[in-house]
Parts: structure tokens; C-alpha cells; sequence
DNA sequence: TTGATTTATTGGAACGTTCCATTTATAGGC
DNA sequence: GCCTATAAATGGAACGTTCCAATAAATCAA
């Protein structure tokens, strides 16, 4: 049953009746080979049960053809639906990439990365964890090996970034809390060790000053990115004097936490209290009540980071130009009405 | 700065005034090594960049530590918690697996398990694509590849599988809708060229028989195993003379779907229609309203199907024993109140 | 001191491929 | 028929590691 030995191409080239070099000729393809001895060995591979050794081949090829994706959080459907984007542009190119989650565990990023880079990678796509030290690229920098960041940056480093344009959606999401008539508004989850954070927080910030809401009404609550921290956020703002009304989350996760907190309060997201997420995951517009989020084209983000990676692979280079995506806010119903045509601030927790 | 060619152990040979063999010994950890020997060929190892060629290793090693994680579709939810699950064990052997993806297509899961033997990967936890012909995994066992399946299993196969017990957690599930009152059934979602399809479905079909449903009011409807399958199903349901009234849904994602078209038909998931999946991912417990499922314990099988693979490496196997996991119905709120205290069967579509 | 034993280190062959430089076969031109 | 050009196939070296057998150095028993 298992066959005695792995099979070689020497054995492909024994059953066939040709050299070594023969076959190594017609596993690549070349049309340097006549048609009917091709057909031969391709036969023999077949009757040998022949797999081919990538790592002896890079031995000499010095290039390999895998491609790896290391994700943040496997777990939070965005990053799955940003792996899948980047999976549709490399399966027409002919490659398989391999995944590899870090479960936003820097020891455990270092793990993979080493692991990959043995693995003898052609390039990476990262979306590093958080708490990444600036050095962790070091090394794939020094093996010249093409990495390019999607969706999260690191604060000093030349590595290509492909990116939402986060300060701007937080902007777009902000203005309109402040539209519907809300005057004291939360930021709620991220944290300040995230690049990402800072540029949401930035358009927060940009858009409170600019419509004049005041820095005292502008609650910012750092935390976990998903559920729990949400659910975290909400409960402590509401622990305060003068809870807020509205909170841009930062991102869906964290404000699928936040509504579930304020259901467990009796509240209802929406009319009782705004909610904006940010990334519009498809369970955005599916939840109830359906989420107000900013879009990123979360797929289109990875099929853009996959092409930068296929670009420089090719070009043999490690520099690419950064990519801002477009965002836009799709706005549903977890915001509620406007609140200034409605007779006061209804709600438990909103007296004042 | 790109290190002018790759470091080998002959370039920290040199640079530690050692042989390459001494340096081959340092970087297995061999307690042959003087200790200060050691200490001087690490430090060369640090300075000249030196990135461990794995694909070389192999060569003569015969066994490589990787282990390709092949899932069907990472974006589901649950299958990213399985993955997450067999991950935490690995990660405690020190071994970083290889997620790859197949989108539920036997073609690409093709290429993706011929990539991966290519690697020389040392196991595979497999969950299969729909319709994966039975022939797809000879190669595998050719070569004496260990193997084992999470979560689904195909028709005539050998490879040992880690599943749950779908057939009781249907009959489960089933008893209790009956038990809530409801007397026309229907099963959502599923095709029959999934093995898990028949046992989910043989254990609803024994629920009825039991019970006292009859065949023709226990409607089976197959569909895809995401959301629009389920939506798509209780559309059809609706569209019959007399719908039924309760269903059970091959999977989570597919009871979302049909809670999202109930909505939309102004019907309350619950009250109107009791729907209860199956999986119990962690949406399940935070959706509106809150869903009953079949909890499996999906980590855990996940751990179980890692452990299993590991002891298989370990005892250079490919045959092991299968694993039915238990499972058990965690009710919420989707099948509502019981419908026997009822004053009738009120909403839209329950007339008859 | 000598030989035996243990401890550290080493050179060489092997792993399965690719690529280059050759060789051999086939065809074309005259 | 011979020479040249082209097409097809080949042997050998190289890639970066591991492992084995062998050597060199240190320790010990007598």
C-alpha cells in the first residue's frame, strides 16, 4: 500500500526510458521536449506515484512560488473576508497561498513569520498584530523578502501599506452622528499601540472640532477590538455623570458588542442610543437592528494588497507604493431617527 | 542593505571559525556542543542574518514539521473557530500549521492538497469541499501522508474522522420542536452529497418517525450552507399550500438566513416560526432573536482532530480510530414560547 | 607512559531538483 | 554524400542541509 520509497524523478526517468534531465524538462513544461516522449514520462509520473519536491527545487530556483498571508484574527469575519479577496487574485495567478493566524499575539506573530521565511516565501502579506515591535520585519527586510501590510501599519517602517482611508470614514461617520442631532458622542474601543486607532480617532476628533462639539463631549474609551470590548466600552459610559448618546465604534465588532450591551440595558440601539461601525462586515447589514457602518471594500483591499505583492515579486523589488482605499458610510438603521425632530431624549440613561 | 546572497551554515561556519557540521549540531540543539562553542556559533548565526533553509533540511530529514489545515470555507464562522481550535494545539507542540482554503470547490482543493504535498507537509486536517470525489485523496494516501477529517467525512473512505454526532443532534433538536407543539416540520439547507447532510437529516427523519410526525409533514428542503441558503429555503417553504411552521436548519448560518426572511415577511423568528440550527457558533448566542442550536463543542473538535494528527505523526500511522464528539441542544429563544399554550397559531402563513 | 574511553569536532556523501554545457539525432542545403 | 543548422536528450555540478563514520582532544585506569 504505501509505496516503499518516495519516488524521484530517477524513477519517473527509469520507468520512462529517459534521463533525468528529460523529465525535470517536462515537469517545467519546456517545449524543448518532443511531444511523444513528454507524453511517455507523464505517463510514468503517473504509474510511479510521483510528487514533486518543492524544496529540493528551490534549492536551485532560489525563487519559490508560495505566497503567505498572515492574519490578525482569523476569528473576526473581517480579516476572513479580507483573506478571501487576496485568495481570488493569487488562485488566477496560479498560486496557493498559506494562512497563518496570529491571534494578535506578538510572540506567536514571530513564530510564523520565522516559520514562513524558512518555508523559503516568495513575499507576505501582513496585517501585523498588535504590540508588533518595529524590529519584527527586520530579518524579512534583510532576506529581501517583499512584504506589504494591509488594513494595519506599523508606526516607523517602509514596508508598503495597503489601507482604508480611515481617518476619513471616521470623519463621514462622526459628521453624521452630528447631523442627527447628537451633541455628546463616545468613541469606543481600539487601542493607542494601533495606527489604525489613531487614524480613526484622528477623523473622530477632526470632525468633533470642526461641527463643534467640545472636548468634553467628545468621550473617548480605548479597549478590545471586538465584542467584549465593545460590550466594555458601553457599560463604563454609561457608569458616567453624562453619558454619551452616540458612539463611532472602532470597528463592527466592537459596535455589535455596544448594541448587545444596550439591549442587555433595555435600550434600543438606534432610537435610545446611535451606533456607527466601521469595515461593514456582511453581518452589518444583516444584524438587528441593521448597522450603520463606513465601507472599505474589505475584498477589494485584498485583491489590491495580493496585486502589489504579485508586482514586486515580479519586479523583484521590495518598495511599493502605499494604497488609500475609498470608504464611504452606508448608512442603516442603528442610528435611529434624527434626533432633533423627536420631543426629548427618551431612554433610561438619558437624563441630564 | 538586501545581504548580498542568502547566509548558509557554511557563511556562519566561516564567521565562528567552526565547521559547517558544528553549526548544523548548534542549530538542532545537539548536546554534543561545547557550550561556549555553542554560544560563539550563535552569535555568528545573529550576525550574518542567517535564515534557516527548511527546504534543504527536508531533503535529507525525510519528515518536515508542517501541517496543512485545509478548510472549506473560512468564512464561515465556524469553520474559523475549528480552525482556531486544532491552531491552540499546535501551537503548544511548536509547530505553526498551514491554513489553506478551498471555497467549497473540489478543483481548488485540488490544487490546494497538491500544493501542500509538494511542501512535503508531515499531516493534513482536512475538511472537505462539497462534492469532493472519492478518488481525491489517493494520492495522499499513496504516499503515506497522514490524514484526518474534521468535521465531515466522505462516503467510502479509510481516513479516520473527528465529527460530531450529527444524527443525535438532529433527533435532538427535532424532539424539541415537536415538544414546543409544532406539527409540520421542515429541514433547511444541506445537499445530499454531503455525508453530514444524512445523519443531520436521519436524525430529524427519527425524531418524526418517533414522534408521530407524519412523512408528509416533515418537508425537506436542501439548499446552500451559508445564509441565502436558508433564506432561499423558507422562501420556498412559504410559497406551499401548507408551510410549515418550525424548522430545523442544517447549520447556523443557514437558520440566520431563514430568521432574516422571516423578517422580512414581518414575521418574528420565534413566536411565528421556531427555528433552531445547528453548530452553535458564538453569533448564535448574541443574534435577535437569540438562536437555539446544537452546540458541538467546535474547538474542542478541533483540538481533538490536532491531537490526533500529532499522535498519528508521532506513530508514523495513517490509520486512526474516529471520534463522534457529543453534543447538546442549547435552547434559546428562536423556537419561542410553547405553541400548544397558545389561544392559535397566530401570524401571516400559519392558517390550516 | 600507554592504551582505552569519553567528549568535541569534522569531512564527505547523500537528499531531489535545476541548469549549463555537451552530446546525439534529425533535417536541410548544396 | 557531406557540412551545417536545428532539435532533442543527456551527464555533471550545484543548491543547503543532515547524518554517519572518522578524527582529534581530553580524561582516566593501569
Amino acid at each position: 500500500m504505501a509505496s516503499r520509497a518516495k519516488a524521484t524523478i530517477f524513477d519517473i526517468a527509469r520507468e520512462a526510458g529517459v534521463s533525468k534531465s528529460t523529465v525535470s524538462l517536462v515537469l517545467q513544461g519546456s517545449g524543448l521536449i518532443r511531444p511523444e516522449t513528454a507524453v511517455k514520462v507523464r505517463k510514468a509520473i503517473e504509474d510511479v506515484g510521483y510528487v514533486y519536491n518543492r524544496g529540493a527545487a528551490n534549492l536551485r530556483k532560489a525563487h519559490s512560488n508560495v505566497i503567505g498571508m498572515v492574519i490578525n484574527d482569523l476569528t473576526n469575519p473581517f480579516f476572513a473576508e479580507l483573506a478571501v479577496g487576496m485568495e481570488r487574485v493569487f488562485q488566477s495567478a496560479g498560486i496557493v497561498p498559506f494562512i497563518a493566524n496570529t491571534a494578535e499575539n506578538p510572540v506567536r506573530q514571530e513564530e510564523v513569520l520565522k516559520s514562513l521565511m524558512e518555508q523559503g516565501v516568495a513575499g507576505l502579506i501582513v496585517s501585523p498584530a498588535r504590540g508588533t515591535t518595529p524590529g519584527a520585519f527586520r530579518r524579512l527586510e534583510m532576506a529581501g523578502v517583499p512584504v506589504v501590510f494591509a488594513m494595519r501599519r506599523l508606526p516607523e517602517s517602509r514596508i508598503p501599506v495597503i489601507t482604508p482611508d480611515n481617518h476619513r470614514g471616521a470623519y463621514l461617520a462622526t459628521a453624521h452622528l452630528i447631523g442627527k442631532g447628537h451633541r455628546r458622542l463616545a468613541f469606543f474601543g481600539g487601542s493607542s499601540d494601533l495606527v489604525v486607532y489613531h487614524e480613526r480617532l484622528g477623523g473622530f476628533r477632526e470632525a468633533c472640532e470642526t461641527l463643534g462639539i467640545a472636548d468634553r463631549d467628545a468621550l473617548v474609551l480605548e479597549g478590545e477590538t471586538n465584542r467584549k470590548g465593545g460590550i466594555a466600552c458601553l457599560e463604563t459610559s454609561f457608569a458616567m455623570a453624562e453619558p454619551p448618546t452616540a458612539a463611532l465604534c472602532f470597528n463592527d465588532a466592537v459596535a455589535f458588542g455596544a448594541m448587545l450591551a444596550l439591549r442587555k440595558r433595555g435600550l434600543e440601539p438606534g432610537p435610545d442610543f446611535a451606533v456607527v461601525g466601521f469595515d461593514d462586515v456582511v453581518e452589518a447589514e444583516h444584524y438587528v437592528p441593521a448597522l450603520t457602518s463606513v465601507a472599505v471594500n474589505t475584498a477589494g483591499l485584498g485583491e489590491r494588497a495580493a496585486h502589489v505583492m504579485l508586482k514586486m515579486i515580479q519586479s523583484r523589488t521590495t518598495r511599493a507604493e502605499d494604497h488609500i482605499g475609498a470608504v464611504n458610510l452606508v448608512v442603516r438603521e442603528s442610528c435611529g431617527p434624527d434626533r432633533r425632530t423627536r420631543a426629548r431624549p427618551a431612554g433610561t440613561g438619558g437624563a441630564a
